[in-house]
DNA sequence: ACCGGCATCAATCGAAAGGTGGAGTACGGA
DNA sequence: TCCGTACTCCACCTTTCGATTGATGCCGGT
């Protein structure tokens, strides 16, 4: 049973935030969320910033945060600050591109649900209604990622060697990363020995297209 | 509602074509659009596929055409296709990323503009009307750009060099990339000593990672 | 206290990649 | 026609990388 101290049995508005940095992309989700009737957004914001900070009005049921902002703060950070507070409201994460560290780096930080952005509207608003029930919500291809995720733990690599692998994506040699990492070459090639087995691989190139692909590394 | 009768001094409306495979960007750029008094959305479309064919008819002015659709016919095939033909509209070509390749291949493929799907609604709405006026729309970002690309014509790699080095960057070994090319590997080998000349590197990772940097390859 | 993962380093050997210097064909513009 | 560019190929040599093996110290969890 809902007891609700407030003015009485209000109508159970599913109220939203919206926080993206593309205008066209706030416009959208509002066009497409407010055909809902059950739904009103209450605020749309252009940042992280100003996410985390509407998100904490009692008036927020669920934030829908892209992860990609132009810069400065992080979508996943934004995510970890809005759900670390007292009767948080839920978060829904809203990405173009399904990449495994973005994921990871969401649900670690407490986001709900996952959804890419080319999800139909239908899709967009079932998984809505699931994160304000304060279930999980994740897009089918990204539940089946997170399965192989968790199926694979090789593919997590140390935070040494991400390191190492990152440099070797910049173009470095060995011994250029040797000398940027205060290391001997002989440790440097040992990380790669570990990463290459780990994905599976046998050269860096290689290395660096397996890694870009699963997201591990910036490109 | 506004009917128009086929004589007189018809109101100059701007007839738009949005073509976009993510719902809630078409949503998004009707709903921004739309605002505007001298703008009439007379479609939007899923797929490149449908936008050629609805670009034919005679109401639609400009085409907002988005290059990344999922997969099937490119945005720029599309570009061309629309452009090709007797008293076609004005293609503006809208993107999420200002990657060179894509770039030039739009504007090769006839587009009229070219702008970043973080634009704001007001630039969003010049650009409209720039491109149907006929005058060439372009982000400021993306005219850099191109005058950079103008600059410095030794960045550019010959088809050839691109498909080798694309494959490179997907982790193949010059004997792979041989067999793969139906070349010996000395040709692969020459092929990236050019290459490494006109990016201003020395290996294959560096390669890799300059020609990421400048868009040249796809991740 | 022990084990496993992480990080560090060493030595060696063969394979792969890079550097240099040619060289021939084909095509298109000056 | 001549020049430049792109594309193809060869030989030789040097450097880098990858594979293997083995070792040490640290830390966290059982």
């Amino acid at each position: 049973m809902t007891h609700r101290p407030e003015t009485g049995p209000r109508p159970a508005a599913i109220g939203l935030l919206l926080a993206d940095d593309h205008p066209v992309v706030r416009a959208g989700l509002r066009a497409v969320l407010e055909t809902e009737p059950d739904f009103e957004v209450v605020a749309d914001v252009p940042t992280a910033e100003e996410a985390v900070e509407r998100a904490a009005r009692p008036d927020v049921d669920v934030v829908l945060m892209d992860l990609q902002f132009g810069g400065r703060m992080l979508g996943s950070q934004a995510t970890a600050a809005i759900t670390a507070r007292e009767d948080a409201p839920r978060v829904l994460v809203l990405t173009t591109f399904d990449t495994d560290a973005d994921i990871l780096a969401a649900i670690e930080a407490g986001a709900t649900g996952y959804l890419l952005k080319d999800a139909p509207p239908e899709e967009l608003a079932a998984a809505v209604r699931t994160a304000a029930a304060g279930k999980s919500a994740l897009a089918p291809t990204i539940a089946l990622r997170l399965m192989d995720r968790m199926r694979a733990p090789a593919t997590a690599l140390s935070r040494r060697e991400t390191e190492v692998l990152q440099l070797v994506a910049d173009g470095l040699s060995n011994a250029r990363i040797s000398k940027r990492l205060f290391l001997s070459q002989a440790t440097v090639k040992s990380h790669l020995v570990h990463i290459y087995a780990k994905l599976g691989v046998d050269s860096r190139t290689s290395a660096v297209a397996a890694a870009t692909a699963r997201g591990l590394i910036r490109r």
